[in-house]
This record gives structure tokens, sequence and C-alpha cells, in this order.
DNA sequence: AACTTGTGTGTCCGGCGGACACTGGGTGTA
DNA sequence: TACACCCAGTGTCCGCCGGACACACAAGTT
């Protein structure tokens, strides 16, 4: 790790008071930013100690000072890029503007790091900014007649649209109107999946978001009926 | 690995006739029921060549002369643990009750094995079984007035429902209402979430099942929103 | 000047996916 | 009957992974 050229430099480069000019002190932010960089250029399974280590010329274990595992560091990741949450109370026209709001900016942090859908599945503990996104969204609701637990379950089913759209191929639905290959494989086997080589061959009219706002449409269309069902108070038909 | 058990075995069972009972042959097959398994009891993360080999008491290369990589070995569970696709044709009362069914017994099938949602993330080959089920819900879209591309981003929206509330903590919103140390740490700081704490500390009418229910029925409502819009033709009102 | 503390290093470990050469028993053919 | 071939399963090796632990070394403190 001791460089022959840092020797060099450190001979001829002029240094500022006498202190040697030195690397940057390690910390957990240039730590996180490092492995961010890792995880947007080459995806999360490139994010291990010594990739994000050599990245700032340490070795992994001088990570282990600023962080206690891999997981912490992963979480620290996850705090660092989904960002400060959104304050959407200028937001006018009421709860739903306002959901279209946080659902398109969260879509844009997903979009910009899209390990994270990868990086979010499964146990790990919950940052505050990572709460503060779902507070936003649930205040969103507030003048709503949906209780607390449908607030969260609406605030859920949102952001679990945005996490879907955001991952490609999830759950073997996707790229059928897109992929070459998957569409050549569905034409030879079009006799034994006829609704969906129609489906997949027929004129498409939506647009080629991976589904995103067809989804976001449908569930604040539900969230809709549901609530008018409850601004008005309980009418003749059940 | 050659156990002296088993020469004792060799000696004292009766022998069908005359061929040694000897292990059963590897197959494809046994190697992913084996692995299927190792990840309904211990989870995707244990599901390793070596775990998995062991079990069927060989060496982890052994494996190799069947599948040709663990994504290939994966794949093949994923495909063996999906099932057979539904025949939803004998349903009655249309779109909604058949997606309802559809929606059911997929769930179903993913909560016995809740490794699906981590094994299904991310770029890999898509089986037929796999397409049969999509075959399926979108042939229940049959006779709605949904374009080809509506109806499997339709699909595609419930089929990512399921993977959401059968995948624990998925964005963070989840586990709120039931953990308790989230419950306890989100009380220390209810200053800072207000609609968070009140909607999650608020008498819940929600059913504990991860939003599941809620969710299905916003997205159903939202597709009947459109259905009707369509089968009615254009009225007065835009 | 000696001690402590904090930060980065070097080495080791077990486990992972996988390449590759080898072996030993079953089978088809001479 | 003898032999060669075939191929499923084995053993060994490699590089990479996360992580434990002892150590080096400079900056303060007393």
């Amino acid at each position: 790790m001791a460089e022959l050229a840092e020797h060099v430099d450190l001979l001829w480069e002029p240094r500022g008071r006498g202190a040697r000019p030195q690397r940057q002190a390690l910390t957990v932010d240039r730590i996180a930013d490092a492995a961010i960089e890792v995880a947007d250029a080459e995806g999360m399974a490139a994010v291990s100690m010594q990739h994000v280590a050599a990245r700032l010329d340490v070795t992994k274990m001088a990570l282990y000072r600023h962080v206690t595992s891999k997981a912490e560091l992963v979480a620290v990741m996850i705090e660092s890029a989904v960002g400060e949450p959104p304050d959407l109370g200028s937001v006018p026209g009421g709860w739903r503007p306002r959901l279209v709001r946080w659902a398109d900016l969260m879509r844009e942090t997903w979009r910009r790091h899209p390990w994270l859908p990868a990086a979010t599945t499964g146990e790990r503990p919950t940052g505050p900014r990572e709460v503060g996104w779902t507070e936003s969204a649930v205040a969103a609701l507030a003048d709503t007649p949906l209780s607390g637990g449908e607030r969260m379950d609406a605030v859920f089913l949102i952001s679990g649209h945005i996490r879907n759209t955001q991952s490609s191929a999830t759950a073997g639905t996707q790229p059928w109107t897109t992929d070459k290959s998957l569409r050549e494989v569905l034409h030879r086997h079009r006799g034994r999946f006829p609704a969906l080589f129609e489906a997949a061959t027929s004129p498409g009219t939506t647009p080629n978001d991976n589904g995103w706002t067809f989804g976001l449409t449908r569930i604040l269309d539900g969230l809709a009926t549901l609530i008018d069902s409850r601004d008005q108070p309980p009418s003749d038909d059940a």
C-alpha cells in the first residue's frame, strides 16, 4: 500500500506549512459516498468492502473503524441516497396532487439510484430520512376520511408500486413488449399463451414506463373511490 | 464421503435383484427439490451449492453435471416452486372475481415459498410456468375493453402488489403497527413525524395482512373505474 | 520522556461460486 | 471374455467475499 510515487511526491511537491498534505481523513460520509458511486456505476453486487476501500485508497479493514459491518454500510448508503424528504405543504389541490408530487419525487430519487430496490429488500433497520418520506406521504392524506391504518396501507401501496416499476423484470411480467428475444420466444409459443401473445403484440396505447403511469392512476382512482364513498355519508347503496 | 454405515447396510440389508440399492441418481429435479427445501427452511441466503449438495449427500461439483451455474439452479427452483398456473375459466362473474381468485392462488403459492421475492428480483430468465401464470391473468381480462398494453400493466400491477406484501419491510413502511421497538422509536420521535405517529397509533380498522386486502381492493377499484368508463361509450363528463 | 488513544495495516479464517483434471463402475463392441 | 469408452461424481485449486485480531504509528496528554 505504501506507494513509491507517494514518497517521490513528498520529496518534490511543495508542502503546506510543514505539515504533509496527507490524504483526507476517512469518515462515514466519505465511505458512504464512495459506496454509492460504486453502486450507481456497477450495481449493488459490486459493492464489497474491498471495492469501496480501493476507491478511497485504503484497506478494507480501515472501513471497519467507521462502520461495524457491511449491513451498516448499506444502511448508511440508503439513508444518504434517499435524501431529505419533501415538504408537500405547498402543493395545492388536496390529497391527490400531493401524492402525485410525492410519487414523482420519490421515483426520481430511485431512478438516480437503481440499486435501491435491491438494497432495501429484506429485514433491515430504517433510518430517519426514510421514515420522513413516509411521514410526508401520510401527511398528504391528513384531510381525508381514511383511518390511520388505511393511510399507512395507501402509502405502502404507492411506494411498493415505485419499487416494482423501478426494479426491472420484477415478476416476469415486464420486458415482453420491449425485449426482442422475449418477444421472439413468446411468438414461438403463441399457441400456449394466446391471451398474452395477443396482448403483447396488439398495438399498445400505454407509455413505455414499465406501467408506472398506468399503475399509479389505477391506485389513485381506487383511493378516490374509497375516499368519495366516505365523503358522502352513508347513502342508500351498500 | 464413503460412509462406513453404507457398507454395513450393503452387507446386512436385503438387496433387490442383485443390483445394489445404491443411492438414487442425481437429477435436476432432485437438486431443485433439495434447494427448495433449504430455501423454505433457512431462506435464500442459505442456498449455496455446498449446502444443497450436502443435503443430497454428494459434493458440490456433482451438481454442476446437471446445472451449469447457481443462477440456473435458482431459475429451476423458481420454475418448480411457482407450480402449474391455474385455469380460471370456471370462475364466474367476469374479470374481477377471476383476478381475485388468481391473486389469492398466487399469494398462497408465494406464501409457501417466502424466498420467492428475493429470488425473483433482478435480471433473470423466465420459465414457461411463470409465463403461464401471467397468461392466466391476462386471459382473465380478455372480455374487458382494455388494450393489450393495459392488460399487461394491470397484471404487472397486481403481481407487484403480491410481491410487495409478501416480502416484509419492503419500503420501510410496513412493520410499524406491529413491531414493538419500531413503535417505541416512533413514539420517541413523534414530534418529528406527527402524521405518521397519529396514523400508526390511531385505532386501526385494517386487517393485519401487510396491506394485502386494502391494496388489492384499491387496485381492482381503480381498474373498475377505467373499465366502466370504457364500457359506457363517451358520455358527457370528461 | 512515557503513556494513551485513535486510525489505518497485514494476516488469517471459513465460506462462496466455479474451473479442471481425475477416477471408477457400467456398457457397447470385438 | 476382454477391452475401450463414457460419464457421473470426486478432489483440489483459485479468487473473492465478510470479518476477527494483532500490530504500527502519529498526535496529544501528563
